[in-house]
DNA sequence: TGTCAATATACGGATATCCATATCTAAAAC
DNA sequence: GTTTTAGATATGGATATCCGTATATTGACA
C-alpha cells in the first residue's frame, strides 16, 4: 500500500462518501451506493474502480449484484486513518444525508441472501 | 477543513515526506526540508504552498528563514489521521532516509534562536 | 437463445496537477 | 543603497483527473 495512492483515493468527495457509507454499513452493492449518493451509476462505478485499484475496497459478486466493502486486508495504519476520519467527519453533512437516503431506499437488495 | 482537500494535500509523496518530517521534528525551515529531501528549492516551496493553502502547515517568518510546522489548529480528526499514518509508515523508507539526511545536514539554522 | 437488470468501461472535452527553469521578493548585512 | 541569501512565484508543457453520455459485459431467467 503506497501512502500517496491511498490518500489520493480519499481525495475526492464522491469516493469519501462511499468510504464513509461502507465503513458505517459494512457492505453495499453499487445500486445502494448510487441511490444513497443520488448520482449516476457510471460515476459511482468509476470511483469504485479507483478505490478498488488503490486497494481500499474489495468487490464480491453476489448473483446479479456486486457488493463492495472496505478491503479486509487494509494495513492497520490505513484502517486507523479511515476510522479517525469517520469518527471526526461522518456525523456531518453530506455523510449523514447519504446514510439517511440509504435507509429510505425502497427494495434494497438484502446482502444477507448472499453468503 | 474540507476532507477531500485535506486528503488531496497528502496525496503526493513530496508533501507526505514534508509532513512526516514536520511531525517528527516539530518545526523546520525550507532549506532544511530542501536538504533533507534532496530536491530543488522551488519544488519544495510549491508543495509547501499547497500544504499551506490546505491548512495543513503554517509558516512563521524568523529573520531570513521561514519555519514551517503542522498547523496548530488542525481539527482533531486531521491530527489523528496524520498521527495514525506516521505511526504506521514513518519508520520506513523514504521517510527514515529523510530524517537521517536532515540530521546529517551541516550548518543547520537553529530554530531555537527565533522565539 | 434471447432478453433484462446490474455493473463496468470507452470516448471526448474541460480542468487540474506536476515538473524544470527562470525570475521575483524581502530581510540582512555591509 | 547595493549585495547576498532564503524563499516564493511565473511560465509553459506533459500528464492526469473528472464528468456526462454512450456502449459493452455479465449473470439470471424465460
Amino acid at each position: 500500500m503506497e501512502s500517496p495512492a491511498f490518500f489520493r483515493a480519499l481525495s475526492d468527495e464522491t469516493r469519501l462518501r462511499c468510504v464513509a457509507l461502507l465503513q458505517a454499513e459494512g457492505q453495499l452493492c453499487v445500486c445502494e451506493l448510487t441511490h444513497a449518493l443520488g448520482v449516476e451509476q457510471p460515476k459511482i462505478s468509476r470511483h469504485l474502480a479507483q478505490l478498488r485499484q488503490a486497494g481500499v475496497v474489495e468487490p464480491r459478486r453476489c448473483g446479479t449484484w456486486i457488493h463492495y466493502r472496505l478491503h479486509p486486508e487494509l494495513p492497520a495504519w490505513a484502517q486507523a486513518v479511515i476510522a479517525a476520519w469517520t469518527d471526526g467527519c461522518a456525523g456531518a453533512p453530506p455523510f449523514t444525508d447519504d446514510r439517511q437516503a440509504l435507509h429510505a431506499m425502497p427494495n434494497r437488495p438484502e446482502a444477507a441472501r448472499c453468503a
